[in-house]
DNA sequence: GATAGTCAATACGGTGCCGTATGGAAAGCC
DNA sequence: GGCTTTCCATACGGCACCGTATTGACTATC
């Protein structure tokens, strides 16, 4: 709770509201009661709220993505099928509700929607680079990639918040469906 | 293009815009403009915004679902194993805005959720029976029915509109995956 | 401690939307 | 032809939000 803020709260506090409320409910207005300031403080920071809109949709660009993989490459084990199965367990327990609204906004906004494809081929190459260390073919891994992501996107828009423990039994008969020949 | 309208008319129209512009764009006096009529209009068959979007929700639960069934069991073949595919060919073609649109509204609308959730429950059902009948173990039928359903919803989250005749043959992979023993 | 730079509060006009009140036109009924 | 019912137009007050203009307060620098 510093006393200034700077554009990054203003994103930050965007992207919690996106993810809970749909872009719709991000608005000067709310987003400064929410800070607590009013909104002479957004102005400041920003030239007007589609530059807060282009920045959220940049802060989820980086961190949607880069993250993750990150994370899989020091958590992952050595070979493709370890770390396809840690990839799937991270990605599966993650929140997808931002995701689920940057997707639903997509829909009006052609610059959005163009970030959504960048990304969701970017995240597909990912995935299904471990499919081609498996020793499939390039049909082969590109159709199950985009299985298992789809099904992970699916997930989110489901809106089952966590992984139970059946969940992840059955998450795991997905992973052998996937990697078996 | 009938003189005077219906609550239907309205019904339609909102989920036109709902499946293009998501639900915030479902205002009643952009919709009045649509159908080139006043809210005067709207005022009598509706008592207020509230009550288009309960008949919105309505109209989708009735036809989201049911009327898909229903081309299933017309069009589908005799055994199990036909009806699948027939059914995953239907589905993974049509439209998923309307669909992904709902289930960003449901973020918001708890009443919008518990339909989402019913709905969800229904079709899963549906899918799952298609698996029992060949032979899969309830687990087992419930994961891969789990995993078909969310491999479509994923697919309307995507935002790719149709099938394309590569879709159609990483369809049928997904198809021989989901059901080899 | 004066000065410049940084951040926030206040006040304002403008817009889009909601819901209401009221009047009017068209169609059906007697 | 009157009368009622059904449907739509118009006009209004109110609210939430946008973006601007202006002033105020705090911080750093010298």
């Amino acid at each position: 709770m510093s006393v200034r803020l700077g554009q990054q709260d203003w994103v930050d506090a965007g992207l919690r509201t996106l993810a809970g409320q749909g872009i719709d409910a991000v608005r000067v207005e709310r987003l400064a009661a929410d800070l607590k300031v009013t909104k002479g403080s957004f102005y400041w920071h920003f030239t007007d709220r589609q530059a807060l809109l282009v920045a959220i949709v940049e802060a989820w660009k980086e961190r949607s993505t880069l993250e993750v993989i990150r994370r899989v490459e020091v958590q992952g084990g050595d070979d493709a099928s370890a770390r396809l199965w840690a990839l799937m367990e991270i990605v599966f327990a993650s929140d997808g509700r931002l995701d689920q609204q940057v997707r639903a906004w997509a829909a009006t906004d052609t610059l959005v929607r163009r970030s959504r494809d960048h990304i969701d081929q970017l995240r597909l190459e990912y995935v299904k680079s471990h499919f081609e260390q498996l020793g499939f073919s390039d049909a082969e891994a590109q159709a199950r990639a985009r299985f298992c992501y789809q099904a992970l996107i699916g997930q989110f828009a489901l809106g089952r918040p966590v992984l139970s423990q059946q969940d992840r039994a059955e998450l795991r008969l997905l992973f052998e469906m996937l990697t078996r020949a």
